[in-house]
DNA sequence: CGTTAACATGAAGGTCGGTTCCGTTTGTCG
DNA sequence: CGACAAACGGAACCGACCTTCATGTTAACG
């Protein structure tokens, strides 16, 4: 999202945003999308008009935030389709680094789940994603150790559900996402 | 819930009792639990003091909703127990018939993937229905045709999700809850 | 039919959280 | 060192919803 060549920001404005971003990240990542504003400003050591100054509204930060995490997960599936290896190991070890990850991120789990802050923004990333996974899955499939009918749209039903089990134990739900990813994996797996 | 013989209600005003509790059943079901009283005091034909008068809260509405859910779905599956057959194939019967009756209702949907409202309140119908697919459990992991490591908990992780896909495609997400449960029951097959 | 207590109504109150706005501060440039 | 535009801060604003309450209505009973 780069502001078209507009005046370099100024010296503090610069710094202010970086802060912002960061204080973002870390309090979206704690407590979720449902953080107020005031305690990302709070954490930025800024007012709210600071952050109301550097995006228009909460949604763009979560926008922001969305689609940083769609690219680096649309890289390291894409990462994958370099490794060499039995197929579904590949993709299954693809999974499980991406899931670990995500699941030390609250707002990330729930925007994987689908939270609507981030369902219509955030094309880019996903198309890359839908691409890389659809050779990853067709590779498992041809190797015989996929089931033969799943579907991007599958691996996307079962990872929103990954995020909503995840964001959940997170809240301190008696839920495990690890053992849901344990046997939703198993179920994606051939016969 | 019984009122404990504190004098019978009035004629209108039981009339009215039932009102509420028909609108709020279509409304959750329809629109999940965010719809507002208003919303269900209009479809009800009364006005919204009448649904307090009878309620006194929302979330007493969305817990009396949840206790009738969860008692019905106790009753499923200790009917499953009645049942012979192979028991992986009682088990998974049971679940689909299950799952298919409330995707069919929103509300039910979210309270099933865990919304707060629901969490603390209907105690009873949990510990009935854990109790009942304990056994079930049990049984189809001694006929060796589920995983041997599932546990009652890992069907609540799972439907769990499957609660959250629902309601997500029921509000337009390209999500497939009926894949999702054929993944995730696959994935607690035995291999 | 009259009296009364229960009941119904819906506008007003309260709260929560995103967003705005203007008086003040600060970086930048001549 | 001014002068000025950019940026900041945070109290006030606003809309969305749940909940309450003062006023009007009605079932129940003698």
């Amino acid at each position: 999202m780069s502001t078209i060549a507009s005046r370099p920001l100024r010296a503090d404005a610069r710094r202010n945003r970086e802060k912002v971003l960061a204080a973002a990240a870390a309090a979206f990542g704690e407590s979720g999308i449902e953080v107020q504003v005031e305690d990302i400003a709070r954490r930025a050591g800024v007012g709210v008009g600071t952050v109301y100054r550097h995006f228009p509204t909460k949604d763009a930060l979560v926008t922001a935030m969305a689609e940083e995490h769609f690219r680096r997960l649309a890289e390291a599936i894409e990462a994958a389709l370099e490794q060499d290896g039995e197929p579904w190991e590949v993709f299954a070890a693809a999974i499980w680094r991406s899931a670990s990850e995500a699941a030390a991120d609250v707002a990330w789990c729930e925007i994987m789940a689908g939270h609507p802050s981030a369902v219509h923004a955030v094309t880019e990333g996903r198309e890359r994603l839908s691409t890389a996974m659809a050779t990853l899955i067709r590779r498992a499939q041809a190797g015989g150790t996929m089931r033969a009918d799943a579907s991007v749209k599958d691996i996307s039903t079962i990872m929103s559900g990954f995020g909503h089990v995840a964001a959940a134990q997170h809240a301190g739900a008696p839920l495990d996402w690890e053992r849901y990813l344990t046997i939703a994996l198993d179920g994606l797996r051939a016969r």
